[in-house]
This record gives structure tokens, C-alpha cells and sequence, in this order.
DNA sequence: ACGACTTTGTGCATCGGTTCACAAAGGCGT
DNA sequence: ACGCCTTTGTGAACCGATGCACAAAGTCGT
């Protein structure tokens, strides 16, 4: 089993019909029947399962446009990174689409994942806040791929208002709850400075909006049956921090308190925060004891 | 309890307790004497904690510039955003920094969790690509103000080479390597599209990158010993719709399958409740079967 | 037609993380 | 000094996720 090239089955098959290709994910593979144990009804998927559904997608779309036919679980788990096992148990979870011996259908596939994860409609969303992250997401191609379309690019910035960003024009954020209502925006992007987050974030709830994807660096705060999630950097940044301290702090040999060494000069205390801010009227207390 | 406003202890002295307080940690911080059980030495933090202790580290800095000096579990945890109970056993992990029937004083917090994330220490860090995505990493402010310092912002278009971010000027990426190997870099951040992922990836790690943060939208393949994070704008969106989807399948009290009505555009995929095996042989390859 | 081979789907043991609930620890008021 | 009150730190039950290992199911070659 050779990981590098993918097989691919029955290259010549190419059954005659199907004058359109196999790109859309609407596709038609097996237009027959459908046990009524198809799609398990009460049967929740796990949130591990789903934050990994479209992890394979996007692999599938690669295998489809490459003219993949069949993929196994072996071949797709690797290509995703994740071990078979659970590739397998995630797929089980949607129903049971894969013939044993041979794998699965890659249209069919992308078909039932897009399907268990809502893709199959439409998803109009907002971008608030079109700074240099705003024009990036407004430009990122995944965005409209798959479902989800752009219904607006909005800043509050006289200045930004106006220009265009790739098909869009910028408008201004007035009109947030007005453009909510009429486009159906289910999705909120917060790409705003963080002060603004919060603010932000309240007029999408009010106006309707329960889906939040937040990149701006603060805890937002929302009602119940508001599903919110954050995509940080900073955040990520220091977890990759903390591997490669453990990492180097391993390579030392001296695990026990490598790091403390760094740490350990006195003066070095306060070298972490951003200097000025920091002070609060009485930490003066503490720090006072070292000076 | 309000939950609104946060105690904040006198900034008048006090503090009679000696220099070297009680023996345990927190006491009054003393930058000085430190137990030998200061920190556990072979307890490693667990991954789930780690993830979190940024988002702490950002509540308390919050916290720190308007002068609260003292916080208890019950408020940061609301800041947090999680359950109090968790966040007292995520700190617990890093040490017995605590004063029971008062909090934790938040200046030593601080100190104690950029420690145990390794952000007392400088972390050099290049940004692989100067689009949209690449600018705005650059001007994010979370950047630098802990620990991070980006070394260089680089690109591969020669129509972008030379131009100014901030206080960086972007620079080819044809001096990746030197870079590298010049600035001691530990963390490289790759903003390129996905074509270019993997091979800057390549790049980034056979000069010696061992921490990567991936901002494009591919499963990047590393060897062994090498760590990569991702951000996918695109899964998380994805993660969003499911829950939507879910939600609106609720409420429309139609849980069986109450979204397929909407999907039911593309030609009526699937309404044949025929009973017959699902997908036949010769259908995995085509499709001729019903049309 | 049949047996060898491939691959799925899943039962089960295990592990890590979450949450509850409470005893221990310490400050604070009287 | 003393008891009350607040809050920490953690034992233990619980829950979901992971990964192994294997029987069932199906294909393919002869």
C-alpha cells in the first residue's frame, strides 16, 4: 500500500451517461433507493466527529477533481491525517456508505458529508469589519465554495465604505440589522478591532443572527441558543509556544527547571507585559518587596 | 454576587505578612524565595488545560489594566468563559498559586501562566507570505505584545517584495533559509495559498522550524517531532453550519428530516424508498443505473 | 462456482477531560 | 482569640473520544 500515489479504480469504467462531471457534490451516483436506516434519525453526530467532517471533504474534493473514483479508509485517513479506525466510526456515524472490499464512493462520499453538515443549502453571511482580516476572508476562496456566499462586507469606516474588495463593495455597518433581515444572514463573521467585538456581535444576536465565527482577541459574551466560535491567533501561537519550550526544555536534558533558569534573574520578573500598562495602583505592593 | 463588578482590595498597604509570608507560593508573590515544589516537575499540563491558559492570560491582562489586584476563580472563570471548577484545576496543574478565601493575586497569575507557556522567553517567528492573510498577521497586535517577535514577513511575488507592512518591509522568500538559521526562529506561520503550503512547509523545517501554525487550508505532512496547528477559516464555518442546520432541523419540530425538503433542489436525489441493498456493485463505479 | 483476499463497521477496553461536591485553608469581623 | 465565612484544591464519578482487533460482507481471480 503505497501512501504517495492514490489508486484508482476502474479508470476506464467511465459509465456513459453522466454528461456533467463529477465536481458538483449534487451529484447522482446512486440514484436508487434508500433503506430506511439511511441517515440515523435520532442518532446526534459527535462534535469530534463533526469538527473532522470537513477535514475529509476538502480531501475527497482534491481526490474527486484528481478523477479518484474509489477511496478506501486507510487512503482517506491518511490523507486527512487522522488514523483509519476513526475514519471509519466517524463515516458510520452518517450512515453506512462504503462497500466492504472496496471502499467508498468519493462522489457519493462528498455527497453525504456535505449533506450531514448542512452544506447543501445556501448560508448567506456577513462579514463585519473589513480591515486587512476582513479583505482576506472576503477573498478566501473556501468562503464561497461550498455553501456560504457573502451576502456583505461591512466596516464601519467612512474611509473603507465604498471601496471594493474582490465582487464586493464595502458598506457601512448602519445597515447591519437591515441587511441581516432581508438576506437571511444565519452567519455572523466578527473581524472587527476587539473593542468593537462585543458591540458587534450583540447587534448580529439581536438582529437574528445565532451563528458567530469570531476572530477579534476577546470572549464574547451571548445568549443562550447563540452558537459562537473563535478563531484566535494569539492563542495558537502560544500553545505552539508551550511545545517548543517543552520540546527544547526536553532536548536540555535539564526538564526539571531548564526554563526556570530563564526565569530566575530577579529583574527578569517583569518582562513579560507590555511594560506600561501594567501597573495597577497597588501591585506597586508587590513588586515593591522585590525593589 | 454581581457577576458586573469586580472586587477590587484597597490599594491602601496592608499586607502585614513578612517578606518571605508562609512557605507556599502565592503569599504575597515574592519575586524571590521559591519553594522546590514551585512547580511540579515531571506533571506535564494536559493539552486541553494548555489551550485554555491563553485565554486566562488574556482575561487577567484585562483585568491587570484596570487595577484588579486580586481575583477569585468564580470571576475569572466568568471571563473565561468556562466552568470555575476547571479553571481551579487547570491552575492547579501549574502549582498551588491560590489564597483560599481570597483568589489569586492577578499580577503573579500572570507571571506564573506566561511561564508555564514558555512567553518569558523571546519566541522569533517569520510569516510565509504577504497577501491579504499575511498583512493582517503582521499588524495584529496580539503579535508582539507577548513574547512573539516577528522576524521577517516574506513572499514570493517580486510585486510585493520591497513593500512595507507596519514597520516590516516584506521581503523574497528566497532567503527563507538564511533567515531562519540567522534569527534562530522557532515558529514559522504560513499564510501562502494552498498550492505552496507544503512545499514552504518543507522549507520552513529542513532549515530547522520545528513549531508551524498553518493558516492554509491543506493537511500539511511533517516528519515526526515537528508541530503544526492549524486555522481553517473554512472548518469552522463548516462547524457553524452543521450546528445551524441542527438547530433549524429543531425547531421546525421536523428532527427526521426536515432539512432534505430544502435540499431537495438537485433533482429529487433520493425519494425512491424502494427496498433493495443500497448502491449496487456496478453503481459505485457510474451512475447509468436509474437515469 | 468457490475460496482467498480486501475492507468495512463495530464491540470493547482504555484514556483523558469535565463536573460535582466537599474538606482543608485561610482571611476577617467581633 | 475565636468562630464564621469565603474560596481553593482535589477525590471520585461520569462522559465522550480513541484505537485495537475482529467478524461480517463483499470483490476478484481462477
Amino acid at each position: 500500500m503505497s501512501r504517495g500515489s492514490l489508486p484508482q479504480h476502474a479508470p476506464e469504467g467511465r459509465q456513459p451517461p453522466a454528461p456533467e462531471g463529477h465536481q458538483p457534490p449534487a451529484g447522482q451516483f446512486p440514484p436508487d433507493d434508500r433503506p430506511a436506516d439511511d441517515r440515523p434519525p435520532g442518532d446526534r453526530l459527535p462534535d469530534a466527529t463533526v469538527s473532522r467532517l470537513p477535514v475529509y471533504l476538502r480531501v475527497l474534493s482534491g481526490m474527486a477533481d484528481r478523477g479518484v473514483i474509489t477511496v478506501s479508509s486507510d487512503q482517506l485517513a491518511a490523507g486527512a491525517g487522522v488514523n483509519s479506525a476513526k475514519l471509519r466510526k466517524d463515516l458510520s456515524h452518517l450512515g453506512s456508505y462504503g462497500i466492504r472490499g472496496v471502499g467508498y464512493d468519493v462522489d457519493y462520499l462528498i455527497h453525504q458529508v456535505s449533506r450531514a453538515l448542512g452544506l447543501t443549502q445556501d448560508w448567506p453571511a456577513v462579514i463585519v469589519g473589513a480591515g486587512n482580516l476582513g479583505r482576506a476572508l472576503a477573498n478566501y476562496g473556501g468562503f464561497v465554495t461550498r455553501g456560504f456566499r457573502i451576502a456583505a462586507l461591512l466596516d464601519s469606516d467612512p474611509g473603507i465604505v465604498g471601496s471594493r474588495i474582490g465582487r464586493l463593495t464595502v458598506r457601512h455597518s448602519d445597515g447591519l440589522e437591515d441587511l441581516v433581515v432581508r438576506h437571511q444572514v444565519a452567519i455572523g463573521v466578527i473581524a472587527t478591532p476587539a473593542g468593537s467585538a462585543q458591540a458587534v456581535c450583540d447587534r448580529l444576536v439581536a438582529a437574528g443572527v445565532t451563528s458567530i465565527l469570531n476572530f477579534a482577541p476577546v470572549v464574547l459574551n451571548v445568549a443562550e441558543g447563540v452558537d459562537v466560535r473563535k478563531v484566535d491567533l494569539s492563542i495558537e501561537l502560544q500553545i505552539l509556544a508551550f511545545h517548543a519550550q517543552r520540546r527544547s526544555a526536553e532536548r536540555n536534558g535539564a526538564p526539571a527547571d531548564g526554563e526556570l533558569r530563564a526565569v530566575s534573574g530577579p529583574a527578569g520578573l517583569r518582562t513579560v507585559p507590555k511594560g506600561a500598562t501594567r501597573l495597577s495602583p497597588a501591585a506597586a505592593v508587590g513588586s515593591a518587596a522585590e525593589a
